[in-house]
DNA sequence: AATCCAATCTTGTATATACAGGTTGTAAAC
DNA sequence: GTTTACAACCTGTATATACAAGATTGGATT
């Protein structure tokens, strides 16, 4: 967990201010303070609240110090690449899982392009809704090139796939690019979900890469438009 | 524009990629070439290439290098605080805005919240519908603290408010925070905007915050939905 | 020919130091 | 009393150095 030093601290106060046992305005010891308090040095000490600042928990000012931001009003995800698991479980509310599909199937010509596949190999395909206090609301999609992906039980697509991903198959997840848009409904939503009436849908199209840059899934996540809400944290300029 | 030499090498390679000088997947020198070569030490190499991955632009592998990130594919914005006009400009396409309203107004209870103003005082309102191709598109709210912002020119409202906010007031923005969230059209969205026969549109809140951490701009910026798209580059964990 | 290993690249983490420049409070000067 | 100057903090930038650890290469050994 705490490899680093400066992870170290940034896991320590991340938690603090997520719990509140810190609260907003609160001005933290200064970096020279912290340095001698972890027994490490300035620079180690900036990286970690760098990085604390850079996800929104902190704010730094010239001169002052640094000072804890009111992450309640900030909400989450704070960006960055929150699985729904994780999601629902800060939400607390009852949350269930229904897969629909999960098998290895001939990739379509569309699949093949979001995977920038040149041919139409295989690929693993998962399709799951996420039922919210009794509606299911959210459609999840995924596509994984089977040569990290080779097979996906039923327990890792009912839980969270990631968790699976990450620490069983140790693949090394880097970063995602997230596309947002509005489109209109298609007869497998609302076969799938409880839509109501809403002829529109909320599509969010996930790329993941991996480390060596390769992509490796394609998820396609369909919200119902009332319960779709998406937070996003960004800095003007680098401090 | 160059103050710091982190900043500059930064600037740098930013510019290279995205002019697509420098092409995805070519690896950039290595930190130590790059120290010599800008004749400066390796922490201020590292400084500037770590900025380049969190924006995006490269990736960077232990052991092996840095590496260009397909920024064609990732498209723009990438995260941000990305204003309508650099958008636009960056789409080359023909825009026009329209100044609904431009005025200092006694605050509503709802306004007061979003700011979080304890008494009713005046803000400065402005609000703005942008023309896309001959369709007015997007509806902008904005409203400023008074304290900082106490009028505002008809020019300043049609170019870019941020432009004027910061090289003629100089106020030093520090970031923001941006929900996403689809809801009802408003009488008000269907006078002022080309809604077509949509019963809902994207609205994205905006609150923006100076360095010393005052929020001091709410804006609603309200999209027709089958125009709306936003994209978000995020990384699993610090690299 | 295949394997192993050491040398040598690369980036990641950590430390110590120096100076610039913003902020604040205090003491001296007016 | 008000202003000015300064010292003592703070963070921001930059440099030099050291070692850890992943990646690659080529040569020696098997």
């Amino acid at each position: 967990m705490n490899k680093n030093i400066y992870m170290h601290i940034y896991n320590d106060y991340s938690a603090q201010i997520q719990s509140g046992s810190l609260s907003a305005g609160q001005k933290l010891p200064s970096e020279n303070e912290l340095a001698e308090a972890y027994g490490t040095s300035r620079e180690t000490v900036r990286k970690a609240l760098h990085m604390l600042s850079e996800n929104g928990y902190i704010h730094k000012i010239k001169g002052k110090g640094s000072f804890v931001l009111d992450t309640q009003r900030m909400s989450f995800p704070v960006s960055g690449l929150v699985t729904f698991k994780e999601v629902s479980e800060r939400l607390g509310r009852s949350v269930r899982t229904i897969v629909y599909e999960n098998e290895c199937v001939p990739s379509t010509a569309e699949i093949a392009r979001c995977l920038q596949l040149k041919d139409l190999g295989p690929v693993w395909k998962v399709v799951r809704a996420r039922e919210i206090e009794g509606e299911k609301i959210i459609l999840d999609k995924d596509y994984f090139l089977t040569t990290y992906v080779p097979s996906l039980s039923i327990e890792a697509a009912t839980n969270s796939i990631y968790e699976y991903l990450e620490q069983k198959l140790h693949l090394p997840i880097s970063y995602a690019k997230k596309e947002i848009s509005v489109e209109e409904v298609t007869p497998e939503d609302k076969q799938l979900l409880d839509l109501h009436d809403y002829q529109h849908i909320v599509v969010v199209r996930n790329y993941v890469y991996l480390v060596d840059t390769t992509l490796f899934q394609y998820t396609e996540s369909r919200h119902r438009l009332d319960k779709f809400q998406f937070v996003d944290f960004a800095r003007r300029v680098q401090n």
